[in-house]
DNA sequence: TAGCTAACGTACTAGTTCGTACATTAGTGA
DNA sequence: TCACTAATGTACGAACTAGTACGTTAGCTA
């Protein structure tokens, strides 16, 4: 390389606190979902930016920190989209079934947000336990779920005796393990649970299973 | 601490290569499923067991091989616990419900597992293609399923149109994200999926909601 | 325009961590 | 009982990694 430098600026340094956060915080988003708390390079994730390592502790601390901050704000984007959720026009077999669909639609979306809950897992949560924000979101959904179930009940659609909480469960179970674990599950069993056109069959499926058990007839108790 | 040392022995040295390699692989497995792959520490391996570092290298050549081996073992006990099921004997319904029940079961006394599958999936399955032994497996499970849902739909009694691959995802989904998942859910909804006194609720649960779907009247297509 | 501070960069360090070179010994078979 | 090898232990090193001490500058404001 000869003695061509940057064009205008000597250094190229521009000043911005937001973007360079902003940054640090994507390039580490990717970094943690990939390679786990602990996998996770900060000198790494220093490079992918263009910023410098120093800048990682000035804005956020720590690499733990970091990590609770990867984690809040992909855990604010779930809340911001369950925010939007519009199905209470609907009856409340469709309403469920709409809201299984996004459901598993923003799991097949953000996978690197699947890989960041499985990590906090294996780490017990330790990071939302330190989160000041993260303990009081409460989950928009869950309210949604609540009033449809509440709804389906009266009108005596549904027969199942489950609340939102157990309901969502249900839900985010076989949104995220098709996600999740579609590693393990296709090098055991040779089928990718996220190929694209095997998508609606599951998505199909998913919601016929939640309707089945929330409208199934039950035995007398 | 005085001149007592060994009583007998000046060493306390005693050759047993099998036991040896068991109990590197029992330590492996805590340690692995305690931190992660990347967040295990060797030196922690090695001192948790009556050898060294060195029997870890002699034994398995290297981390990596370490994790796959732990893998291969853990696999194995499904496998074998699989190969005791004994439903088939049943009619369908109380079968199928009976499959998802033991599945419940094996996935709640093997937490240690459930750790080790959500680590391998972080790690995109690669120890599992890297084992000759893991990729042909193929489930003894699954076999079974397939039977009983033959038989199911034979019966008129299953209207679902689903295969037995799929059927042990749906199972699995639920089964795994109880437990993989219990601290994150735990931590923002305030609910222990793994309580002890919910367990026969989930249980139940399970069962219905299978039995529910595999049963529901569909809309003729 | 001078000065101040938030924002940024460089260079380094202390501690860790996987892996190995080398030495040793228990037990077995000739 | 002697020799041979599988099994074991010790000590160490090279590379990595989180974190920091210290110096610099852009851009705002008085």
């Amino acid at each position: 390389m000869t003695s061509v430098e940057e064009p205008a600026r000597p250094n190229g340094r521009i000043r911005d606190a937001a973007r360079t956060r902003a940054e640090i915080l994507d390039v580490a988003t990717q970094e943690f979902a990939r390679a786990g708390f602990t996998g996770a390079r900060v000198d790494e994730i220093a490079a992918r930016t263009r910023t410098t390592k120093r800048m990682i502790y000035y804005y956020f601390g720590g690499k733990e920190q970091l990590f609770t901050a990867v984690l809040e704000r992909a855990y604010s984007v779930i809340r911001e989209t369950e925010q939007q959720l519009d199905v209470e026009h609907l009856d409340p077999v469709a309403a469920i079934r709409r809201l299984a669909e996004l459901t598993f639609d923003h799991h097949e979306a953000h996978p690197d947000f699947i890989r960041l809950v499985s990590i906090e897992n294996i780490h017990e949560a330790e990071h939302i336990a330190a989160s000041a924000e993260l303990g009081k979101i409460g989950s928009p959904a869950l309210d949604v779920i609540g009033r449809i179930l509440a709804s389906g009940r009266e009108s005596g659609l549904f027969t199942a005796d489950v609340d939102a909480v157990d309901l969502h469960a249900m839900i985010s179970s076989f949104c995220f393990f098709r996600v999740a674990n579609r590693h393990t599950f296709g090098a055991l069993f040779g089928r990718d649970l996220v190929a694209a056109d095997q998508r609606e069959h599951y998505r199909t499926m998913l919601g016929d299973m939640v309707i089945a058990y929330l409208t199934a007839e039950r035995a007398a108790d």
